[in-house]
DNA sequence: CTCTTGACTTTGTCCGACAAAGTTTCCTAG
DNA sequence: CTAGGAAACTTTGTCGGACAAAGTCAAGAG
């Protein structure tokens, strides 16, 4: 039978394992559920939804992935708000099997960390600024012990504190992706380029140090430096801008980014 | 039986759903299984898995939800890359859980736009441009008609158009999110605001202009004005830029965001 | 050759069952 | 009377089988 043409549209009945997740799902969404409520044992969502426990699981499995639940160390589910670290990483997922180059990157982070910069002169608050020192304590000391690694994460906090400070979490949401693939490359280069420490840590000094005078123009001007700085340093370490990520990290993949 | 003291590290064995749904990403991630091609029937899996059908279709759940794989107009399941529109619509729905202002909005969506127009002027092609000569011309009669929707939704691909222009891949996902939420509101100013139509279609034209003249300053300067005149008209039509975007949307809700 | 019909396949849903792990209750030994 | 432990209960993960609805395919009727 051919519905193709006709006078009515086709029905559509969506799968009761699709309307269960939708159904759990406005709650979480409409507030009704808050984050960290138990959502029910399956049973429970059995007796309410009037389906079978094998439906129920299966709409459990979408929103589980979904972020709208997760389960406790007691396996029981309970609700909660997608997070955004989440949809970041299966954003830098993407990114990565889309094969996306590190001058992609370097040219939005470069938009976006000037930007954190600039709303950061406007926001920031003593507590941030104090934080933003503790950081610089902890990668002085890293570099001092020439811990790569330790350094590349510090740095990677300074960048997420200061996108926090600027109060924007639009900001903070947007700059994620792809800092979760560029600021890892920090490890590298500080391997292999022996003047990268210091320059970074000079370069950052003059982004507090401007945070704190509230001067726009050293904060934009800085963290602008400190970007191609960085672009710099991966040329020197003997890598390709035109060369899709994945292949970087090939061996040596950041934390947290499975492939 | 307490396990928090002892030699060994808890042995934590995935449940067989999560194995059957890593299996299967893997496939898809690693390019063995490509998007478009049939993953197999649910009895297939149940066979090659040696697991019970009901776990099988756990685990397609979570990967459907995933974006991994997708059923086709038959109800049988194909392989496919997570899109971006997919992530996109999630962020922006994140976004709104997490009652952003449209200040916020408007602050990434102008770091962004006057990136997607800089590397615009170096990437655009011939074909780009005529496809934005089209949008204009669509842009003018929808202005001509007076149909803000139409206006609306075409200002919106126009910028799409031009992040798309700049061929930087992770520029277009980057600004995805936020323009889902930002753009949808020209409707709203269009319809409240009578100089704001002629405005637009003058501002579009100038960047389409120096895109073709390939002129940086003429670009960057045109797209920043684009913006700020966003911000003023969304003033003029009596919004509050500090209100949580899903205030303003509770009344005309732009598609896709189903919340 | 086209059209219909019927067999086969595949998905969506249901039922019932059981093992493993966690919780609760209750009983007993000190 | 309390601490410890065993038994009962709950909940999740997995399994087997079953059936209806809808799609696909092939053979037979016209």
């Amino acid at each position: 039978m051919d519905a193709s043409q006709g006078r009515f549209e086709r029905i559509q009945v969506a799968p009761a394992y699709q309307l269960v997740a939708e159904a759990i799902e406005r709650e979480v969404v409409s507030g009704r559920l808050l984050p960290g409520e138990p959502v029910g044992t399956e049973a429970e969502l059995v007796r309410q939804f009037g389906v079978n426990r094998s439906t129920v699981r299966e709409g459990i499995r979408a929103l589980e992935e979904g972020g709208f639940i997760q389960r406790g160390p007691d396996r029981r589910l309970y609700a909660c708000l997608p997070r955004y670290n989440r949809l970041s990483s299966r954003m830098s997922r993407a990114l990565i099997l889309h094969e996306v180059t590190f001058r992609e990157l370097f040219s939005v982070a470069l938009a976006l960390e000037v930007a954190s910069a600039e709303q950061a002169v406007a926001h920031i608050t003593d507590e941030m600024l104090e934080r933003l020192e503790e950081n610089q304590a902890e990668i002085e000391a890293a570099a001092q012990a020439g811990d790569a690694a330790r350094l590349s994460e510090a740095d990677s906090a300074f960048h997420h504190l200061v996108a926090k400070a600027s109060g924007n979490r639009v900001l903070l949401l947007s700059r994620e992706p792809a800092s979760l693939l560029f600021f890892p490359t920090t490890e590298l280069i500080c391997r292999r380029v022996p003047e990268g420490p210091p320059r970074l840590i000079v370069a950052h000094r003059h982004i507090i140090d401007a945070l704190k005078a509230r001067d726009l123009e050293q904060a934009r001007l800085w963290m602008s430096r400190h970007l191609h700085d960085w672009q710099r340093g991966f040329a020197r370490a003997g890598r390709d801008l035109d060369e899709p990520v994945e292949r970087v990290y090939a061996r040596s993949l950041p934390p947290g980014i499975a492939v």
